[in-house]
RNA sequence: GGGCCCGUCGUCUAGCCUGGUCUAGGAUGCCGGCCUUACGAGCCGGAGGUCCCGGGUUCGAAUCCCGGCGGGCCCA
């Protein structure tokens, strides 16, 4: 009799194709399975997700931070949740400007503003519409068809209304201060935007006179030209040394004024000679000591990188001209004693990588110090995952020493909505809730509101992009726009990002949310780690390892790109792009497709009550029970790592490999040994356990899973369905069987093949298993076709062929 | 100078928090074999690891503690 004649598969193809995919986001999108519902009662799960940056599309290791996202999106909505998830494109800032300029080979000075911006936008359209395509064919369900721009009027007016509101409050200020400039591009910069660069620079050792005894004191220094700015000379008090220098002066050679010789523990013995000149400003350490030592400073280094008349004779060289002269004064002058060549970490500025300067700007600064107290409060009532991500946060915060200059002279962001009186110069804000470009339209207002006047002069300067980012889930939940919406949908759910902008879009958006709300912006916190190429190094343009994830895509599938992010490292930590692992990814989704077509051969039973569930399906739908258990504990806390590997493991190497091999005979029952209700009962855990494996995997990997479903289950995309739950029923004492079971099997497997036979030939020997097996007894000697299969003591001529597993050879 | 993370078969990695069930699991690669009525993009079997080093705690350590070495990150 031929089983064939009886069952024939649903599914008919023999491998999954994955141009599928792109039928299915159409169906998707017809179907608008996506669509946020707000409605009373439901409850909202709000996801800030980062939008990307427009000037560079996507690399392998970012498509696996989004499709990440999205799988937690899709967990959400099939708990039950209305899922917020927006998107939208940072558009505002720097890079843009720096790719332009470099496409014009002109500097953005140069040209009319107007045209500059135009000439940005249309940069910006262009990557935009490639960014929307990855997440599109990615398979992302976040609503991509109403994106949102960070430099659209609606976001811009919301920055500005923020910004007039936080004014009125008296947080913001203007001042004239040493900030952290860049004279690469020209602009200030945030600390959270400096970085440090190892450098080989010359150390040098120059001699200064002691103005109380005459003697000579050698101070090693790395930044020669700032030696017109020397307000003081410190030693380590440890340091035996120059214990008799204390309260004495130094003067400094070629400018001849004199300066304090303090004890102080910042300078380090071991370094140059001890001796460490404080200058204003060659390190943030600097500016530091001079606010603790309450010196003057004197800023030297004009805004374009030159040196001003505080220089004296080095008045309008570079910086780096300045330092060579001053050199081979000092060297004719003998105060040089020796140059060494050394590596030190200069800071610099996170994006042009110039090292930055100290110079003096008027520029207005957003109050933060005095917050930090406040912030490490609430981060209390974030959860965040993993822990550890909230102590990187906290030493951040803990390290904060400047109020944040949010002021920038560039082009391409956000204007600060000022216009400044023509007669009294008072600064006039308009209302919020329009979007202003004071540098280009008349104010929305007549008088000066101080002195009455009628005539303005509107701000030209931008804000730092920092500022509308940080408004990001104020933004999304409606924030001055829909009061209803916010009120219910406010803190936000989820942040999730990766753990390289804790400091800026974290920090920032945790201080900017609580200024204007007085509460934490999120509820769960999530922190990714980095994606790395195949060699474990961070993908940068500029060094040409970036793998584009659209020919992964095209090769293998997003499924297979999206279950190689769920898989490939616990939350958190770094992972390294491997193809290999893609192509491994892709073949469990063949081996998913075939385990569908074997049970597609067979009625779903839906109705338990038709059959009898024999021990060895009680065996398998107990370990399912045990894999929902384990994939919600991981999920709530983010991480889809855990239960993407365990539904791996589970469905190749114990359902496919045992628990199918093993029902078999009588799934098809040829030999009619089962009853019809022992068959239904194979029919029914087949299926019922196909059920569960595929709502567990649809949020990881949406397109297989729906079309399997869709064939095998109802018209209704799996999209739209429940997880499943334990099912306490099938917590039985059988789930303990499995291991002796697949030892069991893979025993006898070994045994048929050391004998040459097939696998599938009757085995005519008495085969002795352990007890605890009996259980399973019908079934197993089915499946190995075995002539007598015993649970009692082997005898003493039996050969033991596994653990605990005898056979005894027909004679 | 301070802090954090990491070091497990050739390669990548799980396990470590909560010590025994780990004679350390998986993936990939390698070797040998197989048309076995879902899958050869498959199946079966196999080789491959001083769990970085040293010491300690313990009846017992990949796991906890201390020290060292190597790699990475952050802050000063």
């Amino acid at each position: 009799m031929s089983s064939k004649s009886k069952f024939s598969a649903k599914l008919k193809e023999k491998r999954w194709d994955i141009k599928r995919e792109v039928e299915l986001l159409k169906l998707w999108e017809k179907e608008r399975i996506y669509d946020f519902e707000f409605r009373e009662g439901k409850p909202i799960f709000s996801i800030d997700t980062p939008p990307p940056y427009a000037s560079g599309a996507w690399h392998v290791g970012a498509a696996a931070h989004y499709t990440q996202i999205d799988m937690i999106a899709r967990y959400y909505r099939m708990l039950g949740y209305s899922v917020y998830f927006p998107f939208g494109i940072d558009r505002n800032g720097l890079p843009v400007e720096v790719q332009v300029e470099k496409k014009l080979g002109k500097s953005a000075h140069e040209i009319p503003r107007e045209e500059f911006l135009r000439l940005c936008s249309e940069f910006l359209d262009k990557v935009e519409k490639e960014l929307l395509h990855i997440a599109w064919r990615l398979g992302l369900s976040a609503d991509l068809k109403n994106y949102y721009r960070t430099d659209s009027p609606e976001y811009r007016a919301l920055t500005q209304a923020t910004f007039i509101e936080l004014w009125k409050r008296g947080l913001i200020y203007e001042a004239e201060q040493p900030v952290i400039w860049c004279p690469g591009c020209k602009t200030t910069l945030a600390e959270s935007e400096v970085e440090y660069k190892e450098q080989v620079t010359y150390l040098n050792y120059i001699k200064f006179k002691v103005k109380e005894t005459g003697d000579f004191i050698i101070v090693a220094t790395t930044r020669p030209e700032l030696l017109c700015t020397c307000a003081a000379i410190i030693f380590n008090p440890e340091d035996s040394r120059y214990k008799n220098l204390k309260g004495k002066h130094a003067i400094v050679p070629i400018y001849d004024h004199e300066v304090p010789i303090i004890p102080h523990p910042y300078a380090n013995p071991e370094f140059g000679t001890g001796l460490v000149m404080l200058c204003s400003f060659g390190d943030q350490a600097d500016v530091r000591l001079f606010r603790e030592l309450k010196l003057k400073p004197k800023l030297a280094i004009n805004p374009d990188g030159t040196m001003n008349e505080i220089a004296g004779p080095y008045k309008g060289l570079t910086i780096s001209e300045a330092r060579e002269r001053i050199v081979k004064d000092l060297e004719k002058k003998g105060y040089l004693v020796k140059r060494e060549l050394i590596r030190h970490r200069v800071p610099v500025c996170w994006r042009s990588k110039d090292p930055i300067e100290f110079v003096p700007m008027r520029e207005f600064f957003l109050k933060q110090l005095e917050f930090k107290e406040k912030l490490k409060e609430i981060i209390e009532h974030i959860e965040f995952y993993p822990e550890r991500a909230k102590k990187m946060l906290l030493d951040w915060i803990e390290s904060v020493s400047i109020d944040w200059p949010i002021s920038r002279r560039r082009f391409y962001g956000t204007e600060i909505p000022i216009w400044y009186c023509k007669r009294c110069g008072a600064p006039n804000l308009p209302e919020p809730g329009k979007y202003y470009r004071p540098w280009k339209e008349d104010p929305p207002f007549s008088r000066c509101e101080k002195c009455g006047y009628t005539e303005f002069v509107g701000e030209t300067r931008v804000f730092d992009t920092w500022m509308d980012s940080s408004i990001t889930p104020l933004f999304i939940l409606r924030y001055k726009r829909d009061e209803k919406f916010f009120k219910k949908a406010f803190p936000c759910s989820l942040r999730p990002q990766g753990y390289d902008i804790i400091r800026t879009w974290l920090y920032y958006t945790l201080l900017r949310v609580y200024q204007l709300t007085g509460k934490p912006a999120f509820k769960y916190v999530r922190v990714s780690g980095m994606g790395l190429d195949e060699k474990g190094e961070a993908m940068h343009k500029s060094k040409g390892n970036v793998v584009p994830p659209l020919p992964i895509v095209e090769k293998y599938g997003a499924d297979a790109l999206r279950l190689w992010a769920a898989s490939e490292a616990k939350l958190g930590e770094d992972y390294r792009f491997s193809e290999a692992k893609v192509r491994s990814a892709n073949l469990f989704l063949t081996k998913l497709w075939n385990i569908a077509r074997f049970i597609s051969m067979f009625p779903r039973v839906e109705d338990e009550t038709e059959c009898k569930l024999l021990p060895l399906d009680m065996m398998v739908l107990g370990i399912l029970n045990d894999l929902i258990r384990e994939y919600h504990e991981h999920f709530r806390k983010f991480d889809p790592f855990v239960p993407a590997n365990s539904i791996r493991y589970f469905t190749w190497n114990f359902f496919a490999s045992h628990y199918i091999e093993a029902v078999k005979p009588r799934a098809y029952n040829t030999y009619g040994i089962f009853s019809e209700e022992e068959q239904k009962g194979a029919w029914y855990t087949l299926y019922k356990t196909l059920e569960v494996i595929l709502k567990l995997l649809a949020p990881i990997t949406p397109f297989i899973t729906d079309a399997i479903w869709r064939e095998l289950f109802t018209k209704e995309s799996i999209h739209k369905q429940r997880l499943p739950e334990p099912d306490p029923r099938w917590d039985t004492k059988y789930k303990e069987l499995k291991d002796e079971f697949m030892s069991f099997n893979t025993t006898i497997w070994r045994y048929k093949k050391q004998q040459g036979l097939a696998l599938s030939s009757q085995l005519n020997c008495i085969v002795y298993a352990p007890e605890k097996l009996k259980p399973l007894e019908k079934d197993l000697k089915a499946m190995h076709r075995i002539k007598a299969l015993l649970f009692t003591k082997p005898p003493s001529n039996a050969e033991e062929i596994g653990p605990g597993i005898y056979i005894v050879r027909e004679t």
